[in-house]
DNA sequence: ATCTTTTTGATATAGCTTATCAATTTCAAC
DNA sequence: GTTGAAATTGATAAGCTATATCAAAAAGAT
């Protein structure tokens, strides 16, 4: 089996929906893009690079935006930049942030998603990704 | 008692801690700042041209970023602008990001944040504020 | 192979935030 | 209340990221 044949599939099925083709630079760009948990388009740009020297920075873009729309990536607004979630890497932990020392802490918490995915069901919403931090004062801090 | 007295207090405590000066736009702005649930840097220029004509929006920008220093503020990066956060402000909202259209959905739920505070309690953490958002693909862009 | 439609690459443009810097203000010391 | 060092402000330039533009190239159906 090919590498990333589903998700291909999933392109390809997105673009025939949309009367849109299938490119080079298409199948270039994903190929690179589902190598990773997330990159933004400059980083990916300056990866590509050696590939094809001539692929521009407007088409990295372009297509990770496509990418967003067909449901395989997931644009977080991250600083200042714009980082592009690789949708089909799982493993998504939540945050505990300690304001005072910065400690964090990793959780996990099945009730909460189950209300998150109720709360987007009831607004026409399908979750891929979430992100969930809570910033407080640890017990150290507090004294 | 004076109008944000607590929060007033609050500044003048950063301020004093890190040699800086209270000055009279400080006092505007975070006036302004504390009597809205969150705003962006433009939107809070355009409230304050009336009163006070000469205001820059550099220090808008700068008074903003120091408030989030000082723990008053919360800065959240949504699309291409920024938005500052009251952290004060009880009644929090949390947000249904399409990563298609970037639609925003803002939503409440009692039984998260109650989730929320077990968690925290369960690390020997007090929540101070979170942030949560659920990033996924709205009725429109799934078809 | 032909022809229509979409895509690309290069660059200009737009939009938001920060950097710069002379003039002004704050505030502690007298 | 003056004085003076240090911080702040306002106006604007500059920096960055992302999108718009458009002629040339590529895709894909016929």
């Amino acid at each position: 089996m090919a590498k990333h044949a589903k998700e291909m599939e999933t392109l390809k099925e997105h673009l025939g929906k949309h009367q849109l083709k299938f490119t080079r630079q298409r199948e270039l760009i994903l190929d690179a893009f589902l190598k990773q948990e997330h990159i933004t388009a400059e980083e990916m740009y300056h990866q590509l690079a050696k590939k094809d020297p001539h692929l521009g920075l407007a088409t990295i873009y372009r297509t990770l935006n496509l990418f967003c729309e067909a449901g395989l990536a997931q644009a977080r607004h991250f600083g200042t930049q714009t980082q592009y979630d690789n949708v089909s890497h799982k493993g998504h932990h939540d945050h505990l942030i300690c304001t005072s020392c910065q400690k964090i802490v990793e959780f996990e918490n099945c009730d909460i998603e189950r209300l998150q995915e109720e709360v987007a069901a009831k607004n026409g919403f399908v979750i891929q990704t979430h992100r969930l931090e809570l910033y407080g004062l640890c017990s150290r801090c507090r004294h």
